[in-house]
DNA sequence: GGGTTAACCTGCGGGC
DNA sequence: TGCCCGCAGGTTAACC
């Protein structure tokens, strides 16, 4: 499921392969991939045709690609507008061949003016989406499409500021796993790495948010800098063909998790069996022996 | 107003 | 063989 790196990881495709290029033609072929684009298909292909794309800027799990200014339009006269998309779970930004044949969810294609390959959104589950968007500013000042202005930095971001982030945990009354999974509090974490990073700093996804030292909050923070780290280097997490960068490969992390997905397999630190628990109707993955149910838990 | 839950959606695998 | 059900999960609207 794309989380940041894999998020990331098509971001740097998409900025090699997109950046500078001029929209020619735009077809979409299912119209919920555009819901979040209120205007309907005809407004977004109509926004996006002779715009060229500037660059390729991701946020958590946003991705946008801004674009100049219309032909005829002065350069500069506004905050602009951008691309966004969001892959959602099952979302892919493929670079293709114009005559490759249509993906079986193929939902959203974009032509360039060059006649070279051309950006196809694929969704199977269509949870996710593409949107024109103006520009807007951000709580902390960083300009993100209009949609997007309540996600939070996420900890790649040099603005990402850990103090904030430990008194905003005091603040809450909840979980902290589900902490690490509200994008207005720190972005980019969904259900794999927050397993993930939380098995690494040794603490239970029930332990409630205002009884953590700022030891314990510096020791998530690593953790989950750590994993994406390590799945940025590895490509990214792919369990089955859902999740491929822009030429359609997948990344290799899927064998260095520890805890997600292992159920009943020993814990590569103390050998207790990883467990498995229903969460959020999701799963949650921890071992019993390291990272041990807090007295008092909130789910 | 903050916290929590359900709905959205498709394909796959297991059980009967 | 084929049907049904549960599961996967990011986001958000709706509820408490």
């Amino acid at each position: 499921m794309p989380e940041l790196p894999e998020v990331e990881v098509v971001r740097r495709g998409l900025e090699k392969w997109v950046a500078g290029r001029t929209v020619a033609g735009v077809r979409v072929g299912h119209p919920r991939a555009i819901r979040r684009h209120q205007t309907g298909a005809e407004d977004f292909a109509g926004q996006l045709v002779g715009r060229r794309i500037e660059s390729a800027c991701r946020r958590g799990k946003y991705l946008w690609l801004p674009l100049a200014a219309p032909a005829g339009a002065e350069d500069g006269a506004g905050p602009g507008e951008a691309l966004l998309a969001h892959l959602g779970m099952s979302g892919q930004l493929l670079m293709q061949s114009p005559q490759a044949p249509a993906e079986l969810h193929l939902r959203v294609r974009l032509s360039f003016a060059d006649g070279g390959r051309e950006l196809r959104f694929v969704d199977q589950r269509t949870f996710g989406g593409l949107a024109v968007e103006a520009i807007a500013t951000a709580h902390d000042g960083t300009e993100v499409p209009r949609s997007i202005t309540h996600i939070a930095a996420d900890v790649l971001e040099p603005r990402f500021d850990d103090e904030r982030f430990f008194h905003a945990l005091h603040r809450r009354r909840t979980g902290i796993k589900r902490a690490l999974l509200d994008q207005s509090l720190i972005s980019g974490v969904g259900n794999i790495y927050a397993d993930e990073a939380l098995w690494r700093a040794r603490l239970h996804y029930a332990r409630p948010t205002e009884t953590l030292t700022r030891r314990e909050v510096s020791r998530i923070l690593d953790g989950v800098r750590a994993v994406m780290a390590d799945a940025l280097a590895a490509g990214g997490t792919s369990f089955d063909s859902l999740y491929v960068n822009v030429n359609g490969e997948s990344g290799y992390f899927d064998r260095s998790l520890e805890a997600y997905g292992r159920t009943d397999e020993p814990c590569s630190r103390c050998g207790t069996p990883i467990r498995r628990e229903a969460f959020m109707n999701r799963s949650s993955y921890y071992c019993p022996r390291c990272q041990p149910r807090p007295r008092r838990a909130r789910w």
